[in-house]
DNA sequence: AACAGTTTATGATTTTTATCATATGAATGA
DNA sequence: TCATTCATATGATAAAAATCATAAACTGTT
């Protein structure tokens, strides 16, 4: 895990057109030279539930996983994130900044930390800033809450023709692509048992609607997994 | 559907001691004279999902749910709210204000209409109330998800018991109180068959958990209730 | 009061999903 | 290198939940 000051003068990069949108000129130089920027490998963990944050942490390249440990100890998987995500928005601010969720890191990632200091005055100096910043943050928590209806509105084999279907149009964006999870942690995602995610893996391979080698996904028959999800 | 314009000098509305704690005296006085009111009769639809939302519209009396339909016309509700509550926050602003949600009364309510425009405008200038607007805004998201979580994990006992305990905890505060919502409404809830959720209440009216009279609901031994929410 | 429609209720049955058991290959580590 | 753990895999079984069927109680309407 490397901690490096300076990094890139932030001028071409694509959160200025996200969430930095309505920062004035020398608004976004102060964002650029007080971020810090770190590597972490696969598998690490970036923060855990309970963790005091003090910055807004979000993802330049890689994919990562926000999680929620019950008391029980069993792991629900909330959302994955790919570089650019808005979902670290609500990870912040919240209950004195103790965050009620986990972070880590699903492939080699970079990210970059902001001061939440510094993005509280920007909210409080800049309106446009302050409203657009508002606006995502809804749009985030509804996609999140859509998700989670969406999946457990499902049966078994629906709610795994639509994570392969989300993980195609929406991490990869194409129809063969690794797996970035376990068996296990994609039944953490979509709420079912390990081995009725492998289960239902193989039926789909045995239908000839996926090939599996490993953790390679082959997506052979889009329109029959689409049917499968959307009727699931 | 009674519109008002003049309703209340809002001076001691409990909403200012909420979202507009930060607004100063004449922002709120604003707040209040644009501010109009209406009052619903219980299973009166306040919007629905696909409409085009205008106003910030909060509880000022009443209870009332967030829910949302399926493409296949499955109603899941996502939240019961009582006056004041800050779910509302998450139904505005969104996809150019067209809401993803319905809402709906289910006790005779007021509800306060303000122009969004003008909460829109209050975030612009004021940094305090953008910055608290924010926070609440999370917090409700937060909660909203782990709701689902905690409830997704746990048996259809596990569920009712809960339900129950948030009836009497978090809407009434006591431990007699009738059910503002049908069986079915509660299968909508929890997210289990209405049959279930009327064996389930059976069942803990045989072990003389609860005493159910139609609609009224004693309960009778808390700790067992809470044990099985807690196990469940 | 009679009627239709809805809500509550309960039992029987089927379907779905989780659990348990076992095996194999791959990765990890002393 | 060999034991150990972990991920994948599959079958058998048990448990959980949904579905189907039926009926009584209640609601609102004419």
């Amino acid at each position: 895990m490397n901690e490096v000051k300076y990094v890139c003068d932030c001028k071409e990069c694509i959160i200025r057109n996200l969430i930095f949108k309505h920062l004035r000129s020398e608004e976004f130089q102060e964002v650029c030279r007080s971020k810090t920027q770190k590597s972490f490998k696969k598998g690490q963990v970036v923060f855990e539930k309970g963790q005091l944050l003090e910055h807004l942490i979000y993802l330049k390249s890689g994919l990562v996983k926000y999680y929620y440990s019950t008391n029980e100890g069993k792991v629900n998987i909330i959302s994955l994130s790919i570089p650019f995500d808005a979902f670290s928005l609500l990870t912040i601010l919240h209950n004195e900044q103790i965050s009620i969720y986990s972070m880590s890191v699903l492939e080699d990632s970079t990210l970059c930390y902001i001061p939440l200091s510094l993005i509280k005055n920007l909210i409080h100096i800049n309106g446009d800033f302050a409203l657009d910043f508002i606006s995502k943050l809804i749009e985030t928590s509804n996609k999140t809450i859509e998700q989670f209806l969406t999946l457990h509105n499902k049966n078994l084999r629906g709610r795994v023709a639509y994570f392969m279907l989300y993980l195609s149009d929406n991490i990869y964006k194409k129809n063969i692509f690794e797996l970035p999870v376990s068996r296990k942690e994609i039944a953490e995602i979509i709420g079912m048992t390990t081995e009725n995610v492998i289960r239902t893996l193989s039926e789909f391979r045995k239908e000839k609607i996926i090939k599996i080698n490993g953790k390679e996904i082959e997506i052979l028959e889009k329109e029959r997994l689409s049917k499968i999800s959307q009727y699931g």
